[in-house]
This record gives structure tokens, sequence and C-alpha cells, in this order.
DNA sequence: GGAAAAGTAAACCGATCGGTATACAAAAGT
DNA sequence: ACTTTTGTATACCGATCGGTTTACTTTTCC
């Protein structure tokens, strides 16, 4: 692996788990095995790592999505998007959604790790209206807009509050009943 | 009003604008007319001015909630707390959930502000599910573990995206579904 | 009216921030 | 072989961080 590609794999983590402003630069190149110096070759400034960081997890997430839901019939894959939530949630590792945390420290809506947030978000909707156009589903752009919001509210409360029961049951009885009814409206 | 009641007024708005570890305690004194060493006298650290602005929120919003919901027929009033969120989410100053930004900048599930967070949120979830026993929904608990989650979902995804008005209908179509039928399973 | 409390203004503390500079050692390319 | 690139190690930069201190002025209250 090529410093750069261990440098981002790095800050990916330390962002993760403690937070953007709450990461410095020396711990991300002492951690990256790397020298200051170095990570300065690659990435003129900590922004930029923050970008490269958030690119990566793109590609990351919606791989892990693609691979998890494979294996399913196509009528079940818009409900095995909220198993593939659940699973998630349940790691120990879990501590939110990148994207989600990055627009909390990054607000304006013009700063790049904003945009690339918001970006991914799209992509993600637009993946799911064609995992419920697929599966045959009537009104399938409506049901991935709800499939999404189930979504990104289990992923924040669990993030809040851990991985109860209760909520990850709600998200399941409601994903089933979109399955086998095509949608509410 | 007091001077310690104004500088949280003023953390809580510069927090919830910035971030909490993107706004210093200069900036908090300034914005707050007050000098630091009146600041300190108040709050032995910065930490507990993060605290007292996050419970100030609490009640702020339960109050803001309350109010909103009071007026309604008891029937409508789950379906109500999306039409609330609805309404929040479309403002110009919605920058998402200010306990949700605080749990993305302080991850450790044992620091003080994000157990002021998941306290929130379970005070929110019961209320909820006061709301939908008081409507006579079958399922009351199911139904506002729903409700909660559609509302956490529809918080943070205008937070990345905007208020999109798909999401919006989405979030309105699914909480008119549950109000008219009691819930799924 | 006189002490105590609450306030201002501004200098100061060590630590850390993001980022740069200097000096030198391995590789790598041709 | 010789130059360029890539790397290390480390000291340094000005700025800002959270927090303290000193000296002086209100306000409050008995």
């Amino acid at each position: 692996m090529s410093k750069s590609e261990q440098l981002v794999d790095t800050a990916l983590q330390l962002f993760y788990r403690q937070g953007f402003h709450a990461t410095g630069v020396e711990q991300l190149s002492r951690e990256g095995e790397v020298t200051k110096k170095t990570l300065y070759r690659y990435f003129p400034t900590k922004e930029a790592l923050v970008e490269a960081a958030l690119q990566r997890r793109d590609a990351q997430f919606m791989d892990e999505l693609q691979r998890f839901v494979a294996p399913l019939p196509l009528a079940e894959r818009p409900a095995g998007y909220i198993d593939f939530i659940v699973q998630w949630v349940q790691q120990p590792t879990f501590h939110g959604c990148f994207f989600i945390n990055a627009v909390a420290e990054y607000a304006g809506c013009d700063e790049p790790a904003h945009r690339i947030a918001a970006a991914h978000k799209r992509a993600l909707r637009s993946y799911l209206a064609q995992l419920c156009t697929e599966a045959g589903l009537e009104g399938a752009a409506g049901v991935a807009a709800q499939l999404f919001l189930l979504g990104e509210g289990l992923i924040v409360a669990c993030q809040v509050e851990g991985p109860e029961p209760p909520l990850l049951a709600a998200a399941q009885a409601t994903a089933a009943g979109w399955t086998r009814q095509g949608g509410v409206s």
C-alpha cells in the first residue's frame, strides 16, 4: 500500500473515531507512520485529507452495501438495505455515519466536506430508487425516499442511544410493511 | 436576563451554528458581552458551558414541540410531530439537531455531552409514546418508535441535503399512513 | 458608609494548532 | 554514475487553544 493510501486509511479511522477538529495532523502523521513533511507532500492541507477520507468512505460504503444486497432476491433487496444498517449499527466500532458527522462539524453548505457528504447521500438515494424499481414496487421513488429516511433515522438514533432492540425492531417492521404492500401513498 | 443566562444563550447559538470545537471561549465571552473572567466564574470549564447549552436546548425544544402540538386534536398529534419537524427543517437557521451534532463531536459514550443527548432523545421518545397512546393508536409504543426514527431521519437528511420536497413528502406520507391505520406490525 | 460580591480590561500561561524549513538518507530512473 | 524523487527526523513558525492572574471599577446589600 502506498504512503498516501496508508495516510487516507489512518485519517478515515481517526476522523471517524475522534471527529475532525479533534484530530490533529501530528497524530495523523504519527499514526499513519509518515512524517508531517511527507503528509504535506500528498495533501496540501488538512482539509484535502478530510476530503480524501470522505471520498474513500463513499466508495467503501457503497461497495459494502452492494455486496450485502447482491445475494438477495430482487424483491427482498429494498428491505435488505435496512438489514444492512441494522447489522452495521450493532458493530462495536460503529460511531454513526461518517458523512453526517462531517456535516455536523463543517456546517457551511459551501464547505467542500459538506458538498461531498451531500453528493454521497444523493448517490445512495438514487441507488435505493434503483433497488425499489428492480423489486417491482409501486411508487418506487417514494418508497426509496421513505427507506432512506428510515435508514438515516436508525443510524443516528443508534449513534446517540446505542442499538436498542425496540429501535431495530421498529425499523425492520416499517421496512417489512413496504416490501409487502409497495409503500404508503 | 442574568449574565449567566446571556452566556448560555450565546453559547447555544454559536455552538449550533459553528460546532463545539470550532467555537472558542474567546468568542463565547466576546459575543456574550462578558469577560472571560466572568465566564469562568459561572462555568468552571468550557465543557460546563457545553452541558448548560445542551440542557437549555432540551427545555427549549420540548417546549416548542408541546406548544406546536397542543392545538391539535388528540388523534392528529402523532402525525403533528412530523409536521413540527417539517416546519423546523425549512427555517433558514436550521443546522440539524443540536444533540446529534454534539454526539458527532463528543463520540465517547462516557462523555457528559453524549449522555445528555441520549437522555434528551429518551425523553422525546417517551413523549411521543404518550402522544400515540393518547391518540388511541394500536401498538402505541411501536408507532412511537417508528415516528421517532422517521423524524430523526428527516432532520439529518435535510441537514445534509437541504429541505428537498421529496424528502418532506415522503416523511408526511409515512406518518399519515400510521395515523390512519394504527401502525405496521 | 463600608465591606463583599460581581464586573471590566488586558496581560499572561503552557500547550497545541496547522503548516514550513533545514539537513540528510535511501531509493528509483535513465 | 548521477540526478530526481521520496522519505526521515526534527526544529521551528505565528496563531490560537483553554484557562489564570493582576489591577481596577462598579454594584449590591446590610
